[in-house]
Formats: structure tokens, C-alpha cells, sequence
RNA sequence: GCCGACGUAGCUCAACUGGUAGAGCAAUUCUUUCGUAAAGAAUAGGUCGUCAGUUCGAAUCUGACCGUCGGCUCCA
């Protein structure tokens, strides 16, 4: 049996197990399902009691007893009248079972006295099963088939492995991504902070963090200009009109704020720019010579997000996305741009050195045509936008993901996919393809034989909301920003009170070449400022005393490195110059 | 929003079954002016998330609210 499945079945089992486990303590147990995931299973129960993570450390022994009898699994397959009748006083069951198609058979796997509607596979019988190899993590809540106006059940999370060195390498992976996590590396080097008055979900950048969203901001509207696109700025309000004549409202409302009601007028804290930069291209009449027209913005934008979902900076109500609409006379030029914004995407992750695959991937978010409520209706359109989507990924030879009904509701998109450093997934970057906005707004442009002509928009974001970038960067290099993003980029250090006029006299010298430099002349020991130095994760510390001060040599403490690197001053203020510009990864 | 857990000084954490708070780091001051990952001393700092309640007495028990975390839903 190839190890992917062996490892199924023996999650899947101990799903069944842990069902077991929980009847016994809680006999009037209803079940939901119990399926494997990555590293392990879950299973959701609808219990009569309450449970919490305290309780786990039990049902694992029990577990673990059902394991040692040597409890064995046997399939029976029945048709479907029969299988209702077996699951009767089971109501998810019986709602599962509806669902199957009438002929189908359907199969029941027994261990024990416990039986479970699943089509299997599961392990011969629990001898096949370490019982030192897995581990129950915790409860969580979940709606009974994702829906949340459906019943709430408790759904227990284990991980399971073959043996249990495989299991304890998975729990030390566990520890060691915790150190990388950018709420507390955030912290540890004052990156960003939040206010219990200001509002949760809303970040505070401090000086170190702004500096880092200040290149980030530099970098990316610098670029965009340098490929066509025109850099605006519009308001963070406008008047309820604006997104009722879009139609976001009715999709949006209950994420956005509350309307701030002005004299007879309500305005509100927008939750997208899409709307103001359609009123700006509708400003003034245009030609076919306009298009496409790429009007960029750093969008501040703000959502009032469900509490439960807010996340550090993963996950914030207010946020500034580096947005753009492009406004495109067809389809043909639509499919131009949509590559094109790919190609500003594949040069910002190469930038950052995020690797296709292993960093990212792309998800093609699909409509759904069944759902006029969550999409506009209007099948050809979805057709003919997915197509031209699909495409262009097709185009650029990368594997992707299509996931259906996930599109926006104005259209699907293409989007970037990064995992945070606990495995979860969020987008960063999204590309999405709009037939609906330009009808909404009228978004029309005179072709060639000066007939008026209706524009197609895509809507999309280069490095993303800059609170999330900056988060899975820290991440992505455990705060260990290269150089051009680093809040600081060298340190100097005085030995003694001698030194100090020297080192803030050389520190102006970085200074006026650009180089974000800090001198440390406090009355400490000079390891203790090194030290201190280190723990900042500064690139580059310099240490300066009489020798210093006698050549223009300079002995350089490399982030990361054992030995000094000894080197001319003024060739190291151009060798770092150099690396800031070209935004290098690695440091000297 | 829902399910569950958590909330002690700026940070990391301690305080037995209720008897009204303590350490290290950081900060301030003084001494030391030091050569590549922690000098020494002193001082200051907390109505124990907030508000109620139970009790002779609450950081500790109960409730509500606020916030954080893990999930669900949602999403850039």
C-alpha cells in the first residue's frame, strides 16, 4: 500500500476511534463527519454536554484502549432504504444519505459495537495503528456543512502519523513556526502595535514598522509607473449612492461600517475603491487611444470584518490595498493585462524571493452559475471570463487550482495564495476579471469608427494589502528583512565616551548616502549593545574605538554571520548602497 | 458573529485549595568608559482587562462586557 494511503487509513480510523471514545463518554452523542486532512482528521460531534481542550488528555487513553484490543474494521454495504433505516436516530446521517443518488450503495464501516456511514478506507484493525502516534489538539466550533445557519457542532482535531518520531518532528515544526510568527516578532522588534481604544483590527505602525511599509510603498509605485499605470488619489468616504449605483451594497453592507450621517446625507468609510476610480475615468470622455487605462492607488480601505476573523496583520478592519483598475476596450486587451498584472505579481514575489510552488500558488476562483444571490447573472459572461482567465494561467505554463464559487460577484479571479507561518491560507494578490461594473457605470470609451463602446475592467492588486504582505514577510524571513527593508540598517556602537562625537559624525556620512543608520552610545558594555544589536536583528554593526577612529577601516558584524568582515569604509557604504538599490536578498 | 481557551508591571512569566502581588529583562539615577552576544548598585513601575455580584475578605469564585488566541463562517 503506497504511504499516502496507508497514513489515510490510519487517520481516517482513529477519526472512527475517536467517535468511539466520545459515545462512551457521551452516549447521546449525534454525529456529523469524520474525514482526514493534512496531518490528520477531524470529526464533528453535536454534543449534550460542553467539552474543552481539558478533556482531550482522557479521550486520547480511551482511544489509545480501543486501539490495543485490536479492534477490527469490517465494511457492509446496503442500498439506500436500508441505510436510513440504520441511521434513523442519526439526522446529519440521515441528511447525508438523502443526498446520494438512489442507486447508489451505500457503505458502513463497523469497529466495535460503533458503526459509521464512510466509504472507507480504513485499516484492517487497530493493530496497524501507533497508539504513540497521534495526538488530539483541539476543539473548535464548526457549522454542520460549513454553513453558518446551520447548527454549531464540536468538532475535535487530531494529528496522526506512522510512528511517533514522526509525529514529535511535526509538533516541533509546530514550535519552531510559532517563533516565526509576525505577531510576535512584530512585537519583538516594534514593528506594529494595537489599541484596545483605537479599535481592534485597526494597526498602529510605529516609526521601525512604517519604514518598512514606506519602501514597500516606494517600490511598488515606482514600479507600476514604470509600466504604464497612473498613480491617483480619491477619498476614503463617499456618499452611499456611490456604492448602491456599483452594487456592492446589498453584497457588502454587513462588511462595511455603519453610514456617518451628515446633514441629510450618509457617507461611508469605503470598504473598496473600485467606485471612485470608475467616477474618475468617467470624468472626462474617452478614446480608444486611452485604453488600456491603468489607474493605481494606495487605497486605504476599511471592513468591518466579522471579530473572529481578525488576525494581526493578516487579518485587520482597516487596511491599504496597492489596487488598480484597469479599464480595457476588449477582451483581447483584457487578456493582455491580466497577464500583464501577473507578470507585475511574479516580479514583485521574485523581488521578495517567494518561490511559485513553494511559496505561492494560483487559484482560479470560479463562479457559481446555480447562485444569482452571490453572483451577477449573466452565464456567457462567466463563460467567457473564466475562459479567458484560465487561459492566460494556461498561457504561462503554471499549475493551478480552480476553485468553484469563489469568484467575486462581479466576476472570477485569479488569485495569489500564500500560507502563513501556521499553514493557513489567505490570499495576498488577486486579478479579477469585471463585466458588470462597466454596464454599472457606464464605462464607455469611442472606438475607431467613433462608435461609443463599452469597456471591460480588471480589477487588481500588485503587492496586495500591505499589512498582509508585511506579515507573511516577516514571516517568510523570521524578521530577518533583507537590507532595503530593514527599519534600520546599520548600528553603530561606541566603545567608550571618546568615541562618540567619531561615530555620529560617521554615522551622518551614511546618513547622506541614504542609509538608515542608529549609533548606540549608551553607557553600556560593548557586548551588551552588540548584543542588544543582535536581538534587533540589525543587518549591519559596526563597532567603533580607537582603532577605528586611527583608519578608515571598518570591522563589520554581519546579521547572521560568526566572523567580522573587515573592509574599507568607503567601500562599504557603495557595496550596501548597491544592495539597497538592487534590493538584494542576501546581505555581504 | 458562532464554538472553545486565555487576559497579572512596557516585555516574558510567578503567586498552594479565596487572606488584598513578586522575579528577570526593559526604564530612570548613580558608579563603571569598557573592543565584539548580558558590568554593578539603587529607584520607580501594577485599583491583577473593565464593571457588577458572592464573601468578614477576591488576582483567585460567579455574571456581563472589552480584548487576544485556536477553529467555523468570511476574505486583501
Amino acid at each position: 500500500m503506497p504511504k499516502q494511503e496507508k497514513i489515510d487509513a490510519i487517520r481516517h480510523s482513529l477519526s472512527h476511534i475517536m467517535a468511539m471514545a466520545v459515545l462512551k463518554k457521551f452516549p447521546d452523542t449525534k454525529l456529523g463527519i469524520g474525514p482526514t486532512i493534512d496531518n490528520g482528521f477531524y470529526y464533528d460531534f453535536l454534543l449534550p454536554d460542553k467539552l474543552s481542550d481539558t478533556d482531550l488528555p482522557r479521550l486520547e487513553k480511551q482511544m489509545k484502549k480501543i486501539i490495543q484490543q485490536k479492534t477490527a474494521f469490517t465494511k457492509t454495504v446496503m442500498d439506500k432504504k436500508q441505510a436510513l433505516d440504520k441511521v434513523k436516530d442519526e439526522d446529519f446521517k440521515v441528511e447525508l444519505i438523502n443526498d446520494l443518488p438512489a442507486a447508489e450503495e451505500i457503505s458502513f464501516y463497523e469497529s466495535g459495537d460503533f458503526s459509521d456511514l464512510c466509504a472507507g478506507p480504513h485499516v484492517k484493525d487497530t493493530s496497524e495503528i501507533n497508539p504513540h502516534a497521534f495526538k488530539l489538539t483541539h476543539v473548535a466550533g464548526a457549522y454542520w456543512r460549513g454553513d453558518e445557519k446551520n447548527p454549531m457542532l464540536t468538532r475535535i482535531y487530531g494529528v496522526a502519523f506512522e510512528n511517533k518520531e514522526e509525529l514529535e518532528a511535526h509538533l516541533e515544526m509546530l514550535e519552531q513556526a510559532k517563533l516565526r510568527d509576525h505577531r510576535k516578532i512584530g512585537k519583538e522588534l516594534d514593528l506594529f502595535t494595537f489599541s484596545d481604544v483605537v479599535g481592534k483590527g485597526l494597526p498602529l505602525w510605529t516609526a521601525k514598522g512604517a519604514t518598512i511599509r514606506r519602501e514597500l510603498e516606494n517600490f511598488i509605485v515606482d514600479e507600476e509607473i514604470k509600466r504604464g499605470y497612473q498613480h491617483v488619489y480619491t477619498p476614503d468616504i463617499a456618499k452611499i449612492d456611490l456604492y448602491k449605483k456599483s452594487g456592492h451594497y446589498p453584497y457588502y453592507k454587513d462588511s462595511m461600517y455603519a453610514p456617518i450621517k451628515i446633514d441629510d446625507e450618509e457617507f461611508m468609510l469605503r470598504p473598496m475603491s473600485c467606485p471612485h476610480h470608475f467616477e474618475l475615468y468617467s470624468s472626462k470622455p474617452k478614446s480608444y487611444r486611452d485604453l488600456p487605462m491603468r489607474i493605481a492607488e494606495l487605497a486605504k480601505l476599511y471592513r468591518y470584518e466579522q471579530s473572529g476573523e481578525l488576525s494581526g496583520l493578516m487579518r485587520v478592519r482597516s487596511f491599504c490595498l496597492a489596487d488598480a483598475h484597469i479599464i480595457c476596450a476588449d477582451v483581447e486587451q483584457a487578456k493582455q493585462e491580466v497577464a500583464g498584472a501577473l507578470d507585475l505579481i511574479e516580479y514583485i514575489s521574485d523581488t521578495f524571493g517567494l518561490k511559485f510552488g513553494q511559496d505561492f500558488s494560483y487559484r482560479l476562483s470560479l463562479g457559481n452559475r446555480q447562485d444569482d444571490k452571490k453572483y451577477y447573472k449573466d452565464d456567457k459572461a462567466w463563460d467567457q471570463a473564466e475562459d479567458v482567465l484560465r487561459q492566460v494561467l494556461k498561457n504561462m505554463k503554471r499549475d493551478f487550482v480552480e476553485a468553484p464559487d469563489e469568484a467575486s460577484f462581479y466576476g472570477p479571479k485569479i488569485d495569489i495564495q500564500m500560507k502563513n507561518v501556521m499553514g493557513k491560507e489567505d490570499t495576498a494578490f488577486t486579478v479579477q476579471y469585471d463585466f458588470v461594473m462597466p454596464e454599472r457605470f457606464n464605462l464607455i470609451y469611442t472606438d475607431k469608427n467613433n462608435k461609443e463602446k463599452k469597456a471591460i475592467v480588471i480589477h487588481r492588486s500588485s503587492v496586495g494589502a500591505l499589512e498582509r504582505v508585511i506579515a507573511f514577510l516577516i514571516e517568510h524571513y523570521s524578521g530577518n528583512m533583507p537590507l532595503w527593508l530593514s527599519p534600520t540598517q546599520v548600528k553603530i556602537i561606541t566603545v567608550g565616551e571618546g568615541h562618540i562625537k567619531f561615530s555620529k559624525k560617521l554615522a551622518e556620512e551614511f546618513q547622506t548616502q541614504s542609509i538608515r543608520v542608529e549609533v548606540d552610545d549608551s553607557a553600556e558594555t560593548v557586548g551588551n549593545k552588540i548584543r542588544k544589536s543582535a536581538k534587533e536583528k540589525m543587518p549591519y554593526t559596526l563597532v567603533i574605538g580607537d582603532k577605528e577612529m586611527g583608519s578608515d577601516q571598518l570591522a563589520v558584524r554581519v546579521r547572521g554571520k560568526q566572523d567580522l568582515l573587515n573592509i574599507d569604509k568607503k567601500e562599504f557604504i557603495s557595496k550596501i548602497k548597491t544592495n539597497i538599490q538592487n534590493r538584494e536578498l542576501e546581505l555581504l
